[in-house]
DNA sequence: ATAATAGTGTCTTTCAGACAGTATAGT
DNA sequence: ACTATACTGTCTGAAAGACACTATTAT
């Protein structure tokens, strides 16, 4: 860096030497979510929905035995998305899963072996279910149904601001499997300055900080939930409007009225002519997405 | 990895190696606007506002005179939010800025010295303007009045999808010197995948990728700016709404209604019992930033 | 008086929310 | 006939957009 004008940029670039400083790990950790469809109660009533989140069994150490979410070591000659991809091929079968950036975490201590800064990414799988790769010797995956409530909520005004805390109880179930962890939130505004940190409390079979990983990102899903389309990607290709709904009100976990949700998506969905059947009513009428609707899918990226 | 039973984790930790793979550097760089006032005209008309941007003067190789963003490698013991307040410190006397993570890229061949992954930051800085700490001998620091304009929209429809690739032209002044690039951003749709890229097209004087990372977050800033109250940020302790107003004006690059943006923001602001003085008209009264206003702080990080 | 800005009142349109009603398959 | 779902019509109130109007200071 010193005496710069003694060297050309490309004798500078030649005799760079990388190896000089210390460096963090950087991987990538995906969020995938679908929504999936519980067996049904009675041959009438519709099936119930539920959220579900991929992780994988810790194989080896840390956590050994722990669940984890789907990541692992960006390599030197791959992009960041590219690796997030990798790693989604690498344990399942689908190809074209919506991949989207979340949050980089670079805590120091977030990870036992040596600093790791790890990029968080959300993808979402129809709700076929994509289908996972048999797991290899050491590893294990499975679909966990997400059930995240706040718990609590606590704000306290100080002279100059205030702290608003949230505490989030995030429950994992994968048949007799259940994980569980406590989610702090707390937004702090003192004079001009603002933070927003977020803190595991407890951890139950969670690897690593991925309880905050998760109840943030499905904060994050429920908030583009609202004002993007990102909800198509759970669909199948056809699907009725009252499947659309339980999407929404599965992630959402809250009612909606359907007048009011069929009128506010009618310009983003297209009609067809099949109907679904054999249910024990009156049947319903497909529909396909329709991109165009409105055109204002906001900006940027990350949101 | 293999044969875990045979280690404890206290074991695999104590004879983990972590020089054993290559590894990125991991930097963060931080776009820090500000909304200044120019000279005014006439000792009636109130000041013109507009968008700055602060930037460094590259002192060593590579781009050596090219201007970048404010940043640096992230050290091995702090975390990430914690290097961008320090790199802000490094640059500027504020001490109170906001800041808030936007996105990480991670390209190949960002950087030509090596793999780098760069964690981007938005900061607000008040519009008193802070100041910039003497240049070391090296470096050179400057607000740039922030210009950035769509020059092109183009969509394609596919089978199966759409492309809809839009161009925007950046600029940059400090003075006499002028900085300049084109940015593309390609958002694709095919079939269930979607994937959405920034492309430098043309750059001049703007060292790295920074031009791309500049045009995404004035995108963030502008939509942030009409679902939250990040605008207060911007924002000296007591301000008139008409120097609110303009301050939304200038980032959105249009007018709005003056009688519509009271209304709107009346319930994140309480008045004081000051007025503005000596200006050639009327006087206006000083309004504070009061958050409590409608609590709806949209969701998460990143966002 | 005048220029320039400060600030208010109100009309219209749009849209979210609530709810009541009709329609139609399968058993 | 009955059940469960499919689908529609319409009322209300809140908010966004547009615009016209009044008020007040320094020169």
């Amino acid at each position: 860096m010193r005496r710069p004008g003694e060297q050309t940029e490309a004798q500078f670039l030649a005799e760079y030497d990388p190896g000089k400083y210390e460096r963090p790990s950087v991987t990538v950790d995906i969020l995938v979510f679908t929504v999936a469809e519980e067996p049904a109660d009675s041959y009438r009533r519709l099936p119930e929905k539920s959220l579900k989140l991929l992780m994988i069994k810790r194989g080896g150490h840390p956590f050994l035995g722990k669940w984890a979410l789907p990541g692992g070591f960006v390599r030197m000659d791959e992009g960041l998305d590219e690796a997030a991809y990798r790693e989604l091929r690498e344990e399942t079968n689908a190809k074209e899963l919506y991949l989207e950036q979340l949050y980089t975490w670079g805590d120091v201590g977030r990870d036992p072996r040596t600093r790791v800064v790890s990029v968080s990414y959300l993808s979402l799988a129809d709700s076929g279910g994509i289908s996972l790769k048999a797991g290899d010797d050491s590893c294990d995956a499975g679909w966990f149904t997400v059930s995240c409530r706040l718990t609590g909520e606590r704000k306290s005004i100080t002279e100059d601001g205030y702290t608003l805390t949230r505490t989030h109880r995030l429950r994992l179930t994968n048949g007799q499997t259940a994980l569980s962890a406590v989610v702090e939130s707390e937004r702090t505004l003192e004079g001009r300055r603002t933070s927003h940190r977020w803190e595991v409390r407890e951890s139950e079979g969670i690897a690593f900080d991925h309880a905050k990983l998760i109840v943030c990102g499905l904060e994050r899903l429920r908030g583009k939930l609202e004002y993007t389309d990102i909800a198509f990607h759970l669909m199948p290709e056809r699907f009725t409007l009252t499947q659309l709904q339980q999407v929404y009100e599965t992630i959402l976990d809250r009612e909606l009225l359907k007048a009011n949700f069929r009128r506010k998506l009618a310009d983003r969905v297209r009609e067809t002519n099949e109907f679904t059947k054999d249910a024990g009513h009156r049947p319903s009428k497909l529909y396909r997405y329709h991109p165009g609707g409105d055109g204002t899918e906001p900006w940027g990226e990350g949101e």
